[in-house]
DNA sequence: CGATCCGTCTACCAAGTGGTAGAGAGATGG
DNA sequence: CCATCTCTCTACCACTTGGTAGACGGATCG
């Protein structure tokens, strides 16, 4: 039935973890159900019952995937808040790592964007896994309201606002991929510098 | 083969009409792939056979949603974009229109989303039908830049941060739903406020 | 060496997929 | 009243889907 959890031991790629990669990319990019298990399994130049052995269904897999992704985010947002800055210039030190990631691995922007549709049954799983990153960004917030770095406002609400940006001008770039302007370096920074315009008046300038 | 074009006769809804408006709805909240032409076409009371009658294939069928979705979405806009506002006000009445939009019919948004996936063949075919009005809202960011109303910068640059920050907004409506909490209207309300002084602050103070 | 376990495979299967062929019912019009 | 056209249907079909059963080979271990 294969090993429930992994516990972390250092081992190369194994079977197990380029099946999480390539279905989290896959799920990411094309979507669940445009992802069939035959697909995935000959991508990985191995048979679909393989897959079975390590995840009992498709949707057990997809569960593992959304675990996945969930820490992959975790563990960018942390390294990004463990740096000890204050005010914007944490913030913009999580905008870039955010940017950074969406450019580099836009299949777990995809894969959130996949499970927030609605009716989702996974989207409780995904919220859970990310609620206390959410908690501890809000508690900064606050605590930077509370020093007066930034102007006044509900924490959480303020977080929803920064979310929706941060991942709007992500998609953004998806956008333009779409348009056919393949997004480069030069572009993705200029955008992230008017963001940081943007955010910089919005949270720290008095009205 | 069915009518290919439908010369906007004023007639009551015909099966043709039925069957695009369920496969918006569906293709826009569970996806293309997730939408079976059996599925949409129970849900109709109708045969598949009837659909596939009116459309030759599922492909087509989806590119005709497009169409219909495009429409909305232009015209959505141009009802806004009609008023003979200026500068912020013109702004924020768009914004309502969009949001309100959001809020109705979610399923637009999430077909803008399922369209502009990564390799998607119709993403073009939105691009397209959607390119003069995004043309006329640039002139327009141009002319209130002109006027002196908003601060100087480049309009497609900022028309896609709007875009973005918009729909990122929207989005986050969703995801409010996701997460299990049902937008009220007093929070929407709220989000909206926040979002047009977000965007007063961006667009018209000097930095 | 023999027994057991682990990982991957081949061989199937029932259900669902998009799509084809064509019958039949009703309206329309010469 | 017959011919034609429009629309929806039944009957199929080839293929893909997720999933089951179990064989096979190699490693591990008593």
């Amino acid at each position: 039935m294969g090993r429930v959890t992994d516990t972390a031991a250092p081992e190369r790629t194994t079977t197990r973890d380029r099946i999480l990669t390539a279905a989290l990319a896959a799920y990411g990019t094309d979507g669940y159900s445009a992802t069939s298990l035959d697909a995935l399994a000959e991508q990985l130049g191995i048979r679909k019952q393989t897959i079975l052995y390590w995840f009992p269904s498709k949707q057990e897999l997809f569960e593992a995937v959304i675990d996945d992704a969930a820490a992959s985010l975790i563990e960018a947002f942390d390294m990004a808040a463990s740096t000890g800055l204050t005010g914007m210039a944490q913030v913009e030190e999580i905008i870039r790592r955010v940017l950074r990631l969406a450019v580099r691995r836009p299949e777990l922007l995809g894969l959130v964007r996949e499970v927030s549709r609605p009716g989702s049954l996974s989207a409780a799983r995904l919220v859970d896994r990310v609620a206390p990153t959410f908690a501890r960004a809000a508690d900064f917030l606050s605590r930077e309201m509370d020093a007066g770095r930034f102007r006044r406002s509900d924490p959480s609400m303020l977080l929803l606002s920064l979310y929706s940006t941060v991942v709007g001008v992500a998609g953004e770039l998806e956008v333009q991929r779409a348009i056919g302007l393949e997004p480069t370096l030069r572009v993705a920074v200029m955008r992230r510098r008017e963001l940081v315009r943007f955010l910089r008046v919005a949270l720290v300038e008095p009205i």
